[in-house]
DNA sequence: TTCCAGGGGTAGA
DNA sequence: TCTACCCATGGA
């Protein structure tokens, strides 16, 4: 016997679903699914009651006038507690909280390829957790994205927590999960090439309460400050920790990767060499928004 | 077969 | 701080 909730959470004034879901690849990687034509997706969760859901996110209407629609399935009775988490971890996939209203008077004013980007633009999809989006990102490294979508469903299928019989259906794998089994074993299960150390290492890290990464949330401490911690962990180096900065809400500073300068020097210098001065120049104007002007420049110019 | 992917760790300067 | 070199994997 299943369940069904269905609920709608407040959304910004300016909030645009389908934006959110697009503007990078992470609504396609498991235990996401993505279901475009009702520019909605789902994914199965672990509830804080213990048992596991399917929540279904979507919006109502068009925007600018949109109210977040969350349909939840679950073997028994949704609980306060399961309800408030569900409606906290929506909030946070979807940033209903970060404040962009500086960001798009920027965009209006620049005009070009950003002159699109009013009207609720400029989210970017999230994970519930940060232990999820860091071995995602992991996940991004040298190498192409059908790997990268593989190596996350195999990591899905052979340590998530099921949702009935669908055995596509599962949760992403908790960090105590990873870690119960030795890197030896981990490894036979999910090929992850060399990554496969760095994401077992974190997960008994995260586990054994020896990495926190709450830390990496801290609003206080500076963008350089969180980019260093981000660096101390293994497999983190200039492109992750980038990736993983703008899921945190920061962008105000660009490191300079290989991908960013490649794209510097096509749009602004004809191919030619770059420095960090130069390329850091581009955006100069853009305050704490540069990375994100940087990002949907680049998008809008595929 | 060979190459390489929106890299990163390490050793050695 | 910078540079070689190595690192697994699977798709093209």
């Amino acid at each position: 016997m299943t369940a069904l909730i269905n609920f709608s959470i407040k959304s910004p004034n300016s909030f645009d679903l389908p934006s959110t879901l697009t503007s990078h690849g992470w609504v396609v990687l498991a235990p996401n699914q993505y279901i475009k034509e009702d520019n909605s997706f789902s994914r199965v969760e672990p509830l804080p009651s213990g048992q596991v859901a399917r929540l279904t996110v979507s919006s109502a209407h068009q925007a600018p006038d949109t109210s977040i629609e969350v349909r939840v399935e679950c073997p028994g009775k949704l609980g306060d507690k399961d309800k408030a988490y569900i409606e906290s971890i929506t909030r946070h996939m979807l940033r209903l909280d970060e404040d962009y209203t500086e960001f798009h008077a920027l965009c209006e004013d620049q005009g070009g390829a950003w002159a699109g980007l009013a009207g609720g633009k400029g989210r970017m999809l999230r994970s519930p957790t940060l232990f999820e989006d860091l071995v995602k990102v992991i996940c991004t490294t040298n190498i192409q994205w059908g790997g990268t979508k593989r190596m996350v469903r195999e990591l899905v299928d052979a340590y998530g927590l099921p949702y009935g019989a669908d055995p596509e259906l599962k949760t992403f794998p908790a960090p105590n999960a990873i870690a119960a089994d030795p890197l030896e074993v981990f490894k036979s299960k999910v090929n992850l090439g060399y990554r496969a150390p760095y994401i077992h290492e974190l997960a008994v890290g995260v586990a054994g309460g020896k990495i926190n990464l709450d830390a990496l949330a801290d609003t206080s401490a500076p963008t350089a400050e969180i980019r260093r911690r981000l660096k101390a962990i293994k497999g983190v180096g200039d492109y992750a920790a980038a990736s993983m900065l703008m899921l945190l809400g920061r962008y105000d500073e660009i490191p300079m990767d290989t991908v960013f300068r490649d794209f510097v020097s096509r749009r602004y210098f004809e191919g030619g060499p770059v420095n960090s001065k130069e390329a850091a120049e581009i955006y100069a104007d853009w305050g704490r928004w540069k990375a994100l002007a940087y990002w949907f420049e680049m998008l809008e110019s595929e």
